[in-house]
RNA sequence: AGUCCUGUAGCUCAGUUUGGUUAGAGCACUACACUGAUAAUGUAGGGGUCAGCAGUUCAAAUCUGCUCGGGACUACCA
């Protein structure tokens, strides 16, 4: 790999006005284009190190969130991050773009719906719109995606409607075909009426599906047929025997064809009174819920006495049945609408389930097998049929349309919508409209076939974006037998690296552990078409795998005569695919199975069809197969992420190219090693951002106001990817100001001075062992900082490492080493020292450009490019195409690292002190006091004792040892150490040292232990901690071990030098009024004042050579100049430019 | 209904894995200071029943259980 050619050719560093990081945003991606940094990002690196990272597909017919900003920041940090390592990492966008929402949205703009396709409008308009709708907002994203800096290939993205790439999709289902698990079933599967289609399992649980609803619930009465086996049931009584049972869909009771009871459950027979007609009934529930349905006042109350409307109903226990003796009765059919000889012989009698419970209803549970999962299944085990009826063709069909109407046989609502929802709001509006489900309990409550009708709230799951409710219904489908590989699923499942954890093990474990096959089939238009082909009469299966084993059909229909000669499939969408007709082999004509198949699998998918695998690219697979690392919103757990991991683990056992392809590559069956899942971006109170509420952020304004660095830098700051964030927008003002703001002012601090300096960095490196403590020690921190920071990085946790760089340049690099360097840089006595201020600055700064660049790739790149373009130091024209920072661990110095805290401790323990005795800083005083606890503290400070005193101004450290006498000590317990030794003891021991006197503490330090509860324990050094507590007749302040003395006497010299530099600050500030250069020589003449005359003779040179004075004179008849007033007095000066 | 996550200053978050006696930071607020990085900075201050209750322990923000609030997930529970 050849460096790349690169010069410095600016002689002066960058200086600007202010941080403006919404243009450095527009102007690097100017640059980046004009210099095709993206593409040598990946040009750069080798190919024979690739990282490969899978980019989930948005669907471009709908407007980018602030959430994307989040989510694509994600992708996007941890792919510059390993190209800073070093790898090549190829990222191919992609988009989704068949599906539900773009047919909702082409009906919409056509103002149509499903039922014109075909009649106003032609299948081929139809899906010539959904391709145009599919892509409308394409530029608005892609422009988004520059904006962010969010580095994704455009050029050539898969496109999941593209020919080729549902070639790969119909090989994919041929390899489940040929494997057998590609099948047909007839199953009850949620549908919904509105979209037309069967849902898969994952797409209900998609968030926002199940929804609080209020439904007419309705607890009817089922009259069993007096026989001999319900005999018991009736003796000693002369009522009507009901079975009671509970629903929250009233509309299914017509299709009612058995009731299900717990065997081991409990139930009573109960006389009493129907609420509604007040006829005498007895009815039968599970005993653990009488006390639902009757009140306690009824029990045993006079059945003379009660009137017809009685709050209080009458009710008497007769009997206790267990639920296995109810098996077999029949009862008479709830409402007769439909019924036959087989339904009479076999249905309408009671059967066991294991699914009911005694929680709700009455323990008995209405079952009509054809609108519901469990009911389905329970009567399939008990033979018991189903109540349907015959549409025109003579076929099966239930009672309710596919449009969610009931069909005429149920004479009295035929043609009613079961759900209110069907309906419009206009027509809900009429006055005098009655939901179905109310209708029906009318007609029961008058006819005495319901016992109790209320109002329930429960949730139900919803069609994911047409949002009405969904119906259970029997369908065809085609099913992926996924159960077939669920151990392998769930045992490779452990194998990924789940960001956070619990989502892996939690939420998506659990869903494998609860797998059901996966139903593939939507009976839409706008998608990928299931490659099957059927023998009218249903003999021959014929499955496709590409389009040369297609055409090479065709081939054979033409011959046969099914089709016209030189036919040619253009577009694999439906119509012209379903204008396919192939021959079976006994010289029949095959259809194609309407079903399309579930966009999912079409995402799922990608890892192959993108590269139009098998077919094309069979390298670029290879190297890209299977993924390092994917993120999407933690919502995609049982969406994307669930098919990528579905579709890799059975091709690993049904393709025999896949397993050659994963046995080279050394992989087990997945499609991707690591998973980032993040959370969702709510607005600032915490709630869902929603168009509903207006609370939505829109990601242009914000990355235009502040910039796509601020918006990255804050949503990666503030919380864990995986947390859901609150965005604040004043957030982003603190983040600009807290951590750019502060960034910036270190860069132009460094330009101010290195553009006079003319350094370029063209000396030689000083020797780290030749630059001063306070170089050595941020060149540690630096050091200690990229180590972190990789780690962090190398972990997926991008939050951690914005803190890390956050807290470096705001606490150690500005706050103190730029703090306390700023004299070096502009009075430096010695030029290496300045040097060495200037090349540890600059290694600072282009560091964190490096460390800071995956977050903040626009500021970063400012920072780097207008660092090197002057001093070409690195080969490298854009930071990222640069390498990450080296960790040297010869470089960190921890004892200095420990120093430097002293120093800083020490140091704001003086200023503190200074504080409450109101001497300002920049009056010096004489000395302090450290009281010192051990001998390397001595040491410590005494390298660091220029800092703290120059920090401070203050003249002298001395160090004072207990054996002084005039320190007072404290003594305090030290738990831990003593938890393990006393125990239980711990209060009286606390106590006892607690009390200690000076003479005890000295005991103690002198002899290494001293005895406490008479002698019970011996308390050593280490149980304790010691410090100096006061200094008495000093000022002092103490902080943890640290304890610092002042002293406060001023001398008149220390008074003299107070008041020069106090005239030193008002200079300056009156050359900076005037407007001086930095650099300018000035002349100066002051008024002869007494107050100060002594103090400007007597630092006569120390003052000449801060405001750069050639010449400055006391003059006593001076007249004019500035008024300046020092301690009260008032001087005039006069500085003019030499 | 169950499972999981979560609750720390007005706000955003550390600290909880491995219990230790003054619970931290930034922002915001107040006061004072500093002044050739200056739309910056320093020092100090106010602000906390660590959601609540109970338990384990010499000792609980931290471990356990329960309750409450917020969120996600699971469930056709009729």
């Amino acid at each position: 790999m050849q460096p790349l050619k690169f010069e410095a050719n600016r002689l002066m560093y960058k200086e600007y006005k202010q941080l403006n990081l919404s243009q450095t945003g527009k102007d690097i991606l100017e640059f980046w284009q004009q210099n095709g940094i993206f593409e040598k990002s990946i040009s750069s690196r080798p190919a024979t190190k690739p990282y490969t990272f899978y980019e989930g597909p948005p669907s471009a017919n709908g407007m980018p969130g602030i959430h994307h900003v989040m989510g694509r920041s994600i992708k996007d940090i941890f792919c510059r991050y390993k190209t800073l390592k070093g790898y090549q990492v190829k990222r191919k966008g992609g988009w989704d773009t068949h599906g539900l929402p773009i047919e909702l949205a082409v009906e919409k703009s056509l103002g149509i719906t499903k039922d014109d396709i075909g009649k106003k409008i032609s299948v081929k308009e139809y899906n010539d719109a959904c391709r145009k709708e599919v892509m409308r907002y394409t530029d608005v994203w892609n422009d988004l995606t520059e904006k962010m800096g969010y580095w994704v290939d455009l050029e050539n993205p898969y496109v999941t409607y593209e020919n080729e790439y549902i070639e790969s999709l119909w090989w994919i289902l041929q390899q489940l075909y040929k494997k057998g698990w590609l099948y047909k079933g007839y199953t009850v599967q949620p549908y919904s009426p509105k979209s037309g289609t069967g849902l898969s399992s994952h797409e209900l649980n998609q968030p926002g599906t199940y929804k609080m609803v209020k439904d007419t619930t309705i607890t009817a009465q089922f009259k069993v047929k007096r026989d001999g086996d319900s005999e018991f049931l009736f003796e000693g009584t002369n009522t009507d025997v009901f079975i009671l049972a509970w629903t929250t869909t009233p509309w299914t009771l017509p299709s009612n064809c058995a009731l299900a009871v717990g065997e081991n459950i409990t139930y009573v027979k109960i006389r009493t009174f129907n609420p509604y007609t007040y006829t005498p009934v007895s009815v039968i529930l599970a005993k653990d819920l009488v006390k639902k349905y009757f009140k306690a006042e009824g029990e045993n109350a006079s059945f003379e006495d009660y009137k017809g409307g009685d709050k209080i109903i009458p009710y008497k226990v007769e009997a206790e049945i267990k639920g296995s003796q109810l098996l077999g009765l029949h009862y008479e059919q709830l409402m007769p609408y439909v019924t036959n000889e087989d339904l009479e012989k076999n249905a309408f009698r009671v059967i066991p389930a294991d699914f009911v419970t005694t929680e709700d209803g009455t323990g008995i549970v209405h079952t009509a097998s054809v609108f519901g999962a469990d009911d389905f299944r329970a009567c399939k085990e008990n033979n018991v049929p189903s109540v349907m009826v015959q549409d025109e063709n003579g076929k099966d069909v239930p009672l309710v349309d596919k449009q969610g109407r009931f069909v005429e046989e149920v004479t009295d609502y035929a043609g009613r919508y079961v759900k209110e929802e069907y309906y419009s709001d206009a027509e809900r509006a009429v006055e005098g409209f009655k939901p179905t489900d109310v209708l029906i309990s009318i007609k029961l409550k008058t006819e005495n076939k319901a016992f109790d009708v209320k109002k329930y709230e429960h949730s139900y799951p919803h069609s994911w974006r047409s949002d009405e409710p969904i119906l259970y219904y029997p369908l065809d489908s085609w099913f992926i037998r996924t159960t077939a590989v669920k151990d392998k699923m769930v045992e490779l499942n452990k194998t990924i690296n789940w960001k956070p954890e619990s989502t892996g093990t939690g939420r998506f474990g659990n869903w494998l552990e609860n797998l059901v096959d996966w139903n593939l089939s939507r009976s839409r238009y706008w998608g990928t078409p299931l490659p099957i082909w059927r023998e009218e009469n249903g003999g021959e299966e014929k499955c496709i795998g590409s389009i040369a084993e297609l055409n090479a059909e065709i081939e054979k229909s033409i011959a046969s005569g099914f089709m016209p000669a030189g036919f040619k499939l253009e577009d694999m969408h439906r119509p012209y695919v379903d204008d396919v007709i192939l021959t079976s082999a006994t010289g029949n004509k095959m259809l194609r199975e309407p079903d399309l198949i579930d966009v999912w699998f079409d995402s799922g998918a990608m890892p192959y069809a993108q590269w139009h695998f098998p077919f094309e690219n069979a390298d670029a697979f290879k190297a890209a197969y299977p993924a390092d690392f994917i993120a999407e919103g933690v919502d995609q757990t049982r969406g994307w992420f669930f098919t990528l991991h579905a579709i890799a683990v059975m091709l690993s056992e049904a393709s025999d190219e896949i397993k050659a392809v994963n046995a080279e590559v050394g992989n087990k069956g997945i499609a991707f090693k690591n998973v980032i899942s993040n959370g969702l971006v709510l607005d600032k109170n915490g709630n869902k951002m929603s168009k509903r509420l207006g609370n939505g952020i829109d990601p242009f304004e914000t990355i235009n106001q502040y910039g796509a660095d601020a918006a990255r830098w804050y949503m990666i700051s503030n919380a864990a990817p995986w947390d859901n964030l609150k965005f604040n927008i004043e957030g982003l003002d603190e983040v600009r100001r807290k951590f750019f703001g502060t960034l910036y002012n270190t860069y132009s601090f460094f330009v101010l001075y290195a553009n006079i300096d003319k350094f370029k960095y063209e000396e030689a490196e000083i020797n780290i062992n030749d630059r001063p403590e306070i170089d050595r020690w941020i060149i540690s921190l630096l050091n200690t900082l990229s180590k972190e920071v990789d780690g962090y990085y190398a972990d997926f946790e991008p939050t951690k490492a914005a803190r890390a760089v956050q807290e470096f340049v705001d606490v150690h690099f500005s706050n103190w080493f730029i703090r306390l360097s700023r004299r070096r840089f502009w009075r430096s006595d010695s030029t290496e020292d300045k040097l060495s201020a200037y090349q540890t600055l600059y290694t600072c700064l282009i560091t964190i450009s490096k460390l800071m660049s995956p977050i903040a790739p626009f500021f970063a790149e400012r920072l780097y490019t207008d660092l090197n373009s002057v001093t070409g130091k690195e080969q490298f024209e854009s930071v990222h195409l640069a390498y990450f920072p080296v960790y040297n661990p010869e470089l960190v110095d921890t004892a200095l690292e420990e120093r430097m805290q002293l120093a800083q401790d020490i140091s704001s323990l003086v200023l503190s002190l200074r504080k409450k005795i109101e001497i300002p800083v920049r009056r010096p005083l004489g000395k302090i006091l450290l009281p010192i606890l051990d001998k390397d503290f001595m040491e410590q400070v005494e390298k660091v004792k220029d800092l703290i005193l120059s920090e401070t101004n203050i003249k002298a450290i001395e160090y004072i040892t207990d054996t002084a006498g005039f320190v007072k000590k404290k003594i305090k317990p030290n738990f831990k150490a003593l938890g393990a030794k006393v125990g239980k003891d711990m209060k009286d021991v606390a106590a006892a040292i607690n009390a200690f006197g000076q003479d005890e503490i000295a005991k103690l330090e002198s002899d290494g232990n001293i005895p406490v509860l008479d002698g019970k324990y011996s308390i050593l050094l280490s149980d304790v901690e010691i410090t100096a507590e006061d200094v008495p007749g000093w000022q002092v302040a103490n902080s943890g071990k640290l304890t610092v003395a002042l002293d406060v006497t001023v001398t008149e010299g220390l008074k003299q030098e107070g008041i020069s530099r106090e005239l030193v600050s008002k200079i300056q500030n009156l050359r900076k009024e005037k407007g001086f250069e930095v650099t300018d020589k000035i002349n100066v003449r002051i008024s002869d004042h007494p107050y100060i005359r002594e103090a400007v003779k007597n630092n006569l040179s120390y003052i000449c050579a801060e405001i750069l004075a050639e010449r400055l004179v006391l003059d006593s008849q001076l007249d004019e100049g500035d008024k300046v007033e020092i301690d009260g007095i008032e001087i005039l000066i006069v500085i003019s430019k030499n």
